[in-house]
RNA sequence: GGCGCAGUAGUUCAGCCUGGUUAGAAUGCCAGCCUGUCACGCUGGAGGUCGAGGGUUCGAGCCCCUUCUGCGUCGCCA
C-alpha cells in the first residue's frame, strides 16, 4: 500500500526492514533534542517508531503533533539502547528527509498523552485530539471490533440485519422523543425512534423469522455516568414463534461469545444458561432489580420471625437480614451505621455469632431463649458470623437491604474480581397503581404478553398481573430490557383499557400494529440488549461516554459541531417554525 | 426541576478555614545549551478578567448574596 506518503504503516516495520530505506507517516508525539542528536517519537493509528536525526537542522521548525512524513533508512538500535516499552523498540528509523504534511499552528489545547485527566468538556471540545491518545482511541477501535463480532455472530445464528427508519412518527408512551419538522407538511413532526420498536414487530408479521439490527436510538431523557443523553445504539433483535426461553437461549449465547472473546484476559464470564430470578425474588434476595452476582451476600427475610420477639421497633414493620459470615471492626461498624443514616435508615441492628453460638449485640436481649436457634437455622449462622437487620415498611425495606448489601459488599471486598456474572430477571408486574393520575400504568412495555392473557386481565387485580418481561443484568447493571410481545388484538385491547387507554387511543397511537395485528401476526418476543453499556463493562470504563467516539456531554449538547445550534430564517420559515421569545 | 461537588496560567492543581507587598507549583509553550534519549537533562523567559455580577471592608482569589458553566446524583429513562 506504498503512496506518496508512506511505504508501510509503523506496526509492519521490523526488523526484517533493517538496512532499507522507507518512508513514513504519522504524528510527532514527543521530540528530544540532544543538540548534536535527536529523537521523534512518530506515531500513527498502528503504533510508535523511533527517529534518530542526526542532521538536527532537520528538526527545525518542527512541533508535536505536527503530521510529518519522513523519509530515512530503518537500522537496528545498540542493545543497550533497546526500549521495552514500544513494539518497535529494537528499531530505529535515521532520517534523511522530513515533509510537514499539516502543521500544528496553534498551542496545544491539553497533552495528549494524559488527555483522559483533563476537563471533560475541553476533552470533547477537541476530541479529535483527545482520540489521539492511544487508550482513548483504543476503545473506539475496541468498539468496532465488537460491533464487527456482534453483526457477524447474529448473522452466524440466523438473524437477518435489516434497517429501520430514523425519520418515523413519535410514540406517545416512554421518554420524551427528538422531534424534526415537516416541510411539506405545516404543523407536522417526524420522530427520531426511542426504539426499532414497532418495526421489529411488524418485521414479525411480514414473515421475517430472526431480525436483528445495531440500532440507534434516540431519547430526550437527562444523562447519568451509564447513560448517554440523547442517543445510544443497542443490539436489538426480535424472534418470530419464539418463547421466552429461545430468546434467553439467543441473547446468553452471543452474549457470551461476546464477553468471552473481548473481557480481560483470564476473566470468568457467567456461561449459558445464566440463573433467572423472578422480579419478587431479586427484590428479596438482593434488593434491587439489578442484582450484582458478583457480591456472594444474600437478603432473608425474617419478618415474622421478629414479630415474635420483643423488639418493639421491628413490630409491625418488613425486616430483612443478610449475614456476612464475618467479624466486623468497630470502626466497620461505626462506618456501616454512618452510611444506613446517610440513605435515610433510622439504625443498622446487628448480632454477631460467639464461639459458644450465643449472640452478642443490641437486639439479642430481645430474642427469646426459645427463639434463637430458630435464628440460626433461619440465616445458616455459624460462629464468627455478624448479621445484620433492616426494617421498614416493605417497599423502603428491600431497597435499603439492597444498599446494605452492596455497601457490605464493597466494604468487606467481597466483590469477586475480573468476573461478568449474568443473570435474567423476569416476571416483572405488568401495571402499577400510579397515585397521580388516578389509575394503572404499564410499570414496563405495553407491547409485553401478560401471563395468563385475557383471562387474567380480566380476572386478576392488574398489580398481580406478571408480564412476559426480562432483563439481561451484568454484574449490576442493566443491559437489556425484552418481553414476549402481545400479538394478539383482543389481549391488547384489554391490556391497554386498563392502562386508561380506549381502542381509539390504541388505534391512534399504535395504527401500524394494530393494523398489522388483524391479519394473522405470529407471536414473536425479543430483547435489545444496549451496545455502549456493554462496551462500558467490558472496558471497565466508569463513564459512557469514553467509549464513543463523539459523545455529547451531560447537558445533550455536541460541543465539537456545537449542536443543538441555530437554524437560517429560511430554514425556520420551510418548516412552518416560529419561535417564540 | 431538586440536591452535592467543582470553576485560579494552555493543562492539572495549591492558596480560601484564619482577608493584608508583585497570586504560586508542576507540566506544556518560547529561547539558549547539550551526540543515545525514550516522562531526556540544564539555564532563562513569556503566560492570570482568580467563571460573571453585586455586597461587606481601609483592603477580597479568600467572607456574604445573586448568577452562569461543568461533573455526579434524584426526578425522568414504555
Amino acid at each position: 500500500m506504498a503512496n506518496i506518503y508512506r511505504d508501510k504503516v509503523i506496526n509492519e516495520i521490523s526488523e526484517a526492514d533493517i538496512g532499507s530505506e522507507i518512508k513514513v507517516a504519522g504524528w510527532i508525539e514527543n521530540i528530544r533534542d540532544h543538540g548534536g542528536v535527536s529523537f521523534i517519537d512518530l506515531r500513527d493509528m498502528y503504533g510508535v517508531l523511533q527517529v534518530v536525526m542526526r542532521d538536527t537542522t532537520l528538526l527545525t521548525g518542527l512541533v508535536k503533533e505536527d503530521c510529518i512524513s519522513i523519509e530515512g533508512v530503518i537500522e537496528k538500535r545498540d542493545e543497550e539502547t533497546y526500549n521495552p516499552k514500544i513494539e518497535s523498540g529494537t528499531i530505529e528509523l535515521e532520517a534523511h528527509k522530513v515533509t510537514v504534511l499539516g502543521k500544528v499552528t496553534s498551542q496545544l489545547p491539553f497533552e495528549i498523552q494524559t488527555s483522559k485527566e483533563i476537563r471533560e468538556d475541553v476533552r470533547l471540545k477537541y476530541r479529535f485530539l483527545d482520540m489521539r491518545n492511544r487508550k482513548v482511541r483504543d476503545n473506539i477501535i475496541f468498539r468496532s471490533q465488537v460491533i464487527s463480532f456482534l453483526r457477524q455472530k447474529m448473522t452466524d445464528m440466523g438473524f437477518l440485519e435489516i434497517q429501520t427508519p430514523i425519520l418515523t412518527s413519535s410514540s406517545p408512551e416512554g421518554a420524551r422523543d427528538y422531534i424534526v419538522p415537516s416541510r411539506k407538511f405545516k404543523g407536522k413532526f417526524y420522530a427520531l425512534p426511542q426504539a426499532p420498536q414497532q418495526f421489529k414487530q411488524l418485521l414479525m408479521v411480514s414473515g421475517i423469522d430472526k431480525y436483528f439490527q445495531i440500532a440507534p436510538c434516540f431519547r430526550d431523557e437527562d444523562a447519568r455516568a451509564d447513560r448517554s443523553p440523547g442517543e445510544f445504539y443497542q443490539l436489538d433483535f426480535e424472534m418470530a414463534f419464539a418463547t421466552q426461553e429461545d430468546v434467553f437461549a439467543a441473547g446468553e449465547e452471543v452474549l457470551t461469545a461476546a464477553f468471552e472473546k473481548f473481557a480481560p484476559e483470564g476473566a470468568s464470564v457467567t456461561a449459558a444458561p445464566y440463573p433467572v430470578y423472578s422480579y419478587a425474588q431479586a427484590m428479596l434476595e438482593f434488593g434491587s432489580d439489578k442484582p450484582d452476582l458478583r457480591n456472594p451476600l444474600r437478603i432473608i427475610d425474617v419478618t415474622d420471625f421478629f414479630q415474635r420477639c420483643t423488639f418493639a421497633p421491628f413490630h409491625g414493620k418488613c425486616v430483612r437480614a443478610i449475614n456476612v459470615h464475618a467479624k466486623l471492626s468497630k470502626g466497620q461498624h461505626e462506618k456501616m451505621l454512618k452510611f444506613a443514616q446517610s440513605i435515610g435508615m433510622g439504625g443498622l441492628g446487628y448480632l454477631e455469632v460467639l464461639e459458644d453460638m450465643s449472640y452478642k449485640g443490641p437486639i439479642d436481649k430481645f430474642i427469646p431463649d426459645d427463639m434463637k436457634s430458630e435464628l440460626r437455622d433461619l440465616a445458616g449462622l455459624a460462629a464468627g458470623d455478624t448479621i445484620f437487620f433492616i426494617a421498614d415498611v416493605e417497599s423502603q425495606a428491600c431497597l435499603y437491604a439492597g444498599q446494605i448489601r452492596n455497601e457490605l459488599g464493597a466494604r468487606l471486598d467481597l466483590i469477586e474480581k475480573n468476573a461478568f456474572r449474568f443473570c435474567f430477571v423476569n416476571d416483572f408486574p405488568m401495571y402499577e397503581y400510579d397515585k397521580e393520575v388516578g389509575h394503572y400504568i404499564f410499570t414496563h412495555n405495553p407491547f409485553s404478553m401478560p401471563q395468563g392473557g385475557l383471562d387474567a386481565l380480566n380476572n386478576k387485580k392488574p398489580e398481580e398481573i406478571l408480564a412476559y418481561q426480562y432483563d439481561i443484568v451484568c454484574n449490576g447493571i442493566e443491559l437489556s430490557s425484552g418481553a414476549v410481545r402481545n400479538h394478539d388484538l383482543e389481549i391488547m385491547k384489554k391490556a391497554f383499557e386498563i392502562a386508561g387507554y380506549s381502542e381509539e387511543d390504541l388505534k391512534t397511537r399504535f395504527g401500524a400494529l394494530y393494523n398489522a395485528f388483524k391479519f394473522g401476526a405470529p407471536p414473536h418476543a425479543g430483547m435489545a440488549p444496549g451496545v455502549d453499556r456493554m462496551l462500558m463493562i467490558l472496558r471497565g470504563e466508569e463513564n459512557i461516554r469514553e467509549v464513543i467516539a463523539f459523545p455529547m456531554n451531560g447537558n445533550a449538547q455536541d460541543l465539537l459541531c456545537g449542536a443543538p445550534g441555530d437554524v437560517t430564517e429560511m430554514q425556520l420559515r420551510e418548516t412552518h417554525i416560529k419561535v417564540r421569545q
